[in-house]
Formats: structure tokens, C-alpha cells, sequence
DNA sequence: GCGTCCAGGTCTACC
DNA sequence: GGTAGACCTGGACGC
């Protein structure tokens, strides 16, 4: 398994270094510490990982955890059908060559996943980043292991008691905080877990994400536990240039017409293929002859 | 230093 | 059923 490049796995603050990762996540409402390292090879792929917690982890927890990291590495995941598909595709017959054995990925917890796609929504990436920043500092938490001090996002339950006005003014959210409030809301109250999401169908888990309050298609598709196709106006104009040899006039109306050539190019591997293409820009901008880097 | 414009969507009122 | 327009606000840009 490789690390895909581009966004964190768990958490922004998350240290990779000399192929191993330390994170951190949320157990049943414990911050838990992660080592995580690579024992294996890309063809016979391993991944060791050493929890730390207050408590120290009983079968049923060491079993819960397993599971999780299992469900977001995407460890089961058979990538064969989709190089098969691959070989005979002039977009992704390179690109699986430089990514050969990458797994795609899935979120280990769903509301920070959503924390993301809100703080995505209408804004540069530089600001993304700033409201994601301030978020953890402001209102995330700290776990120190391993001579690690990784900061953690805040849970449902802290953000969901929080006044709207102080969200706005401590993580610069705009509008977006009210959203995030009810999302808060919403999933401290009960909502279904990624594990719970996975283990509907697509189409139903999709619907349930799309019913919390300012989620819409993109924002579902990249939170989608089975690997979306998360359009937006960036990877618009990256896909635009690959399906029609230019950037759409307008990338946010091209979005509908884009998904539906990439549905009836790809199929059911179009998820992979998003994640192949958006990690493999530089190779995609010698190969077509246009800089993908600066869009 | 100041004013203007707009962003890696979503929702709603209106037709 | 389709769509223009509003939505926070900080950074980029022009002057």
C-alpha cells in the first residue's frame, strides 16, 4: 500500500516520515494515538500499527479499531478489474504504472470528513486550510505518544455546543458555520457511523449523507465511504481538458456532463480513477502537454 | 493603504 | 423541473 498523496488520512496535524505515519483518531469518543508502518511490499502488502490510548485496549476495542483501519485503508480491496480496465484506457494505462499497488482510501471518522467538505465549499484552498486550522486548534484536542504531540478535530458533541457566533469568529467559517453546527447536531444525536454507512447500499448511504444540512452531490461524494466521484470546479477543468482537450467555459455547469462521460468511460471504477488521476498530475501534464499542477 | 472581486457549493424563492 | 441569486469573509489584485 502506498500513502496517497494530496489530503491527510485523519487529521492535517498527522506526521509521515520515512514511511511511517503517525495519526490519530476517535474511538467511542476517545482520542486514540497511531503508529502506523509499512511491513510488507507492494505485492504483498502489511501494515503493522501500535494504538495508544488512556485506558489500556481490550479485545473488543483492538478488534474495533482493526476494523476501522482495515475499512479506511480499504485493505480488501482488490485493484485487478480496475488495471485490467486500466491497460486499454489512454487516460490511466501510464498512471497505474507510477501507482501501481495504491489503495484508494476512506475516511476513519465521518465527522471530520465533513468538517473538510464544508470547509471546502465556496472558498480558495488557502482559506479551506484556515478554517481547518483554526478548527482543530481552537476546538480540536492534543494526544502526545511516541514523542508525537498530534492534534485532533473536535467531536460532534463539542462543536454541537458551541454558540454559532463563536464558530464564526474563532474558525472564520462565514455562513458555514451554521452548517456545521446542525451537522454537529445532527450526529451527536445519532447518526449513522462510516461503519454503519458502509454497510448500506451506495445509493441509500448516499441519501442519508445528502440529508444533513448543507451537504449537497460533491460534498456527499467525498465523504461517500465506497470512493465517489467528488467533482468540483478544480478537478472540472482537470477532467474537462482530459475528456475534451480543453477547460470548460464554465467548469461548474460542465460538472453534470462530465460525471456522466466518466460513468460511461470507467463504469463502477470511476471512484479509482478519480484518485489515480488527482495523484498523478505531473506525469498527466507531460503526457498531454498541459502544466494539470497550476490549475 | 484602500476598494473591489470572488472562491475546489448549497439552498431557496421564484418562475 | 429548472435556475438566478444570496450566502461569510479573507486573500489576491489593481490602483
Amino acid at each position: 500500500m502506498r500513502k496517497p498523496a494530496g489530503w491527510w488520512w485523519s487529521t492535517p496535524d498527522e506526521v509521515y516520515e520515512n514511511g511511517t505515519c503517525w495519526t490519530a483518531t476517535r474511538y467511542h469518543g476517545e482520542i486514540v494515538g497511531l503508529k502506523l508502518w509499512s511491513n510488507g511490499t507492494v505485492d504483498k502488502p502489511m501494515i503493522q500499527c501500535r494504538g495508544y490510548s488512556k485506558e489500556a485496549f481490550d479485545d473488543v476495542a483492538r478488534q474495533g479499531i482493526t476494523r476501522m483501519l482495515n475499512r479506511a485503508l480499504k485493505t480488501d480491496e482488490d485493484l485487478k478489474p480496475f488495471y485490467k480496465l486500466s491497460k486499454r484506457d489512454n487516460i490511466l494505462c501510464d498512471i497505474v504504472k507510477d501507482l501501481y499497488g495504491m489503495h484508494t482510501v476512506g475516511w476513519p471518522e465521518l465527522f471530520p470528513a465533513l468538517i473538510l467538505a464544508v470547509t471546502l465549499q465556496m472558498a480558495p484552498m488557502k482559506r479551506s486550510g484556515q478554517m481547518m486550522d483554526s478548527l482543530l486548534n481552537q476546538f480540536g484536542e492534543k494526544v502526545s505518544f511516541d514523542g508525537k504531540n498530534i492534534g485532533y478535530w473536535p467531536s460532534p458533541e463539542t462543536l454541537a455546543k458551541c454558540p454559532v457566533e463563536e464558530m464564526m469568529a474563532k474558525a472564520k467559517l462565514g455562513y458555514r458555520a451554521k452548517n456545521l453546527k446542525a451537522i454537529a447536531e445532527e450526529l451527536s444525536e445519532g447518526f449513522p457511523s462510516l461503519e454503519d454507512l458502509v454497510a448500506m447500499a451506495p445509493d441509500e448511504a448516499k441519501k442519508k449523507i445528502l440529508t444533513l444540512q448543507g451537504i449537497g452531490n460533491y460534498s456527499a461524494e467525498l465523504v461517500m465511504p465506497r470512493m465517489g466521484f467528488p467533482l468540483d470546479v478544480w478537478s472540472a477543468k482537470i477532467f474537462g481538458v482530459l475528456f475534451n482537450g480543453e477547460k470548460p467555459d464554465n467548469p461548474r455547469e460542465a460538472i453534470v456532463a462530465l460525471r456522466e462521460v466518466a460513468e460511461k468511460r470507467w463504469n463502477g471504477w470511476m471512484g479509482h480513477a478519480f484518485v489515480y488521476v488527482l495523484n498523478d498530475l505531473p506525469r498527466l501534464s507531460e503526457k498531454f502537454g498541459v502544466d494539470f499542477t497550476k490549475f
